[in-house]
DNA sequence: TATGAATGAGAATTCATTCAT
DNA sequence: GATGAATGAATTCTCATTCAT
């Protein structure tokens, strides 16, 4: 009883860990699709499998829940920047990447974008909340001040560019084109989810991307 | 919106009609603070002054007087740009004027942001069962097709470039700026509502935009 | 529509006090029986014969409907405390009938008894928000207040007896022994509600409260 | 209360005892502060700083662990009443040193006011299941007798009190003011836990009860 | 047109209790 | 003895919608 030999894994913890992934998955999910307010506790226990109890037993509320799933997907992408190693690419190769890679996440992603703009409605108010949320995203910034100062260094930049300013803007060209890919399909009556508009939208966003950081201010 | 002749006596279609305008100005109004799902049938009541009922009466149900609001909300924007009588200007003055129009009226009308994304969690189930939004728009594409065109032949724009592309590249930049506001702030830690952050960002925005229609394809 | 007779009693609003009214005697039933926390908000439905939406519709929420309860049982031992006219009797007769009256109130409205307990429970958190509470209780203050002065000034009552604790007293000893009346029963493993020990109980109560008023101080 | 002698190994059994002291502890606070039906099984324990599931190994239920709770209560109440030695005192100094007692044990225990008045509200359907309840009331009961009769051979008391009434009417005196003191204090507007206040309070007590006790029954 | 009253279906959350170890 | 995980049955409260006038 009291010689548990803690060597290995703690048994106890593998149910936890597994249904708190559960609970987590499926409200992502649930979120997902219909936002917070329009999200239903009930639906995330029957997705995740689980009483509908165990969620507030680990997660105390809705909006407790809704942050960990905020959390969590802010983290994942974060995680996944970090994995592309801009640094070892040469500065315009690196930010035709970045631009590359955040339209192929927000598009593999849908979550994201989705949890983003229900967040919003909610004027952040989640998130306020978070303690550990600010921390995880200063690498970002360093990241994208590295990678001006080294092409500007180069002559390849121009100076002066936010990193700030620089990444919601490669965020929002491709945010606004999904996320309200709904509403402009129907308004335009086009389908932007096209194989061939989508490619467009990615050469016409690095276009507009590369092409303001590489051009002479004063040539405008 | 709904501009049919009313011949019959005047004083009973002037309180129709100033209810239906209350309304209208309440739904948008809570709609715009909660979203569709988070707004509440009853505060629309009390924001408007009138009965619950009469909701009903004149909307049908709390769908058909969220795709109201849309309607109007996209009329007005489509309107005003109307009004920019782009046509008068030279091409690159129009683009710049585009661009800033569009970042002010964001500015100045938040219910467009947030409804539109709203919307948008919804699968723009609202508005695709809207008979006349598709014929607002093909306006607003004109235009633009008639602006590209101009620039194009005087030699001041780069050739190929897409309107729709385009138009959804300068709303792109100022609506997830604005709209994505509160978790920007939260997350980057800067006050992006600040006067001097908006003034930069509209300048960053023209760079982008102009800077990309007035470029060589093939200096990039 | 607008020439409405208001000369008849106004016919909507009979519907809405039936409803009122069998809210406030059900709930003021199922508070009696199981207290405020015990009480369940839909067994006070289906005892009014009400929808329970309706109970949120026009009370609020449990608490207050519990607080508009407790306000409702005060109002009417108040208002037949006014009813006995003791300004009319001769001071120690007053003293008695008061005694009297007080001990056959508790008995026939066990509700006041219950609901008291289980506000104090609370910590009188219900009665705090009372804006008409405390108004209601001056007329009593006074009352006492006129029956212990003529008493003094007829040489029948000590002097400088507080009309507060003396109502506190005579509230007491009829309060414990009938709200406690169960588990007295049973640790003293006696039928405490058998006629004749109701008898004696008042004869008790009296003779305690009216040889207290009566006494000299230095006899004692 | 449980004095089972434990001749096995001690080390357990003082774990036992601890650990059963504390939920007993922990059981009266929270039933004293939110009542029976109130209070929360988690919080116990908690308060107790032991395991959910330890309660029910020990306790059985909530319900039973209120049994035991009240009767620890009322099992120290008694034992102190004896511990005054009231057979050592002249029957005018035992009579008011009971009620001082009294006054001052409730004072100083207010789990004893709450429990009690918590127990009334489910009509005593602990108490009821209770083996040892009344035996523990006998002893109290002769005290009373013994003391009264004193006091009438000594022709210092009237003749006739019947020792149980009396008893409830010191105790009414008290626990009125204290247990009530939330909601008298509001309709009143006094503040009934003043120094002062407590201290005319006894005052008052003690001259209904001495004076009572004292009295010729005709002189009334 | 307009309205106060009323409702059924469901929403989040709570609670005492038990399971498995 | 002791514990973390898990649960079914409530419980309060909400919401869009309709009834009756």
């Amino acid at each position: 009883m009291t010689q548990k030999p803690n060597t290995r894994q703690a048994p106890i913890s593998r149910d936890t860990d597994r249904s708190q992934a559960a609970i987590l998955r499926a409200a992502r999910d649930e979120f997902t699709e219909h936002g917070f307010a329009g999200g239903r506790v009930d639906r995330i226990a029957v997705r995740a499998g689980v009483n509908k109890r165990l969620i507030y037993y680990y997660f105390g509320n809705k909006d407790e829940l809704f942050l960990s799933v905020l959390e969590h997907t802010y983290a994942d992408i974060r995680q996944a920047e970090q994995s592309l190693h801009l640094d070892a690419l040469e500065p315009v190769e690196a930010l035709r990447t970045l631009v590359s890679f955040t339209w192929h996440y927000f598009l593999d992603h849908p979550e994201f974008l989705s949890l983003l703009a229900s967040e919003n409605l909610s004027r952040a108010s989640h998130l306020k909340q978070s303690g550990k949320i600010r921390e995880m995203h200063s690498p970002l910034v360093q990241l994208l001040d590295r990678l001006l100062e080294r092409g500007q260094a180069q002559g390849l930049f121009r100076s002066g560019i936010d990193p700030v300013q620089l990444y919601i803007s490669i965020a929002s060209l491709g945010f606004f084109y999904l996320a309200n890919n709904y509403t402009l399909s129907v308004i335009f009556g086009r389908d932007l989810r096209a194989a061939d508009a989508l490619e467009e939208r990615l050469a016409h966003m690095t276009d507009l991307v590369v092409g303001y950081a590489s051009s002479r201010p004063d040539t405008l």
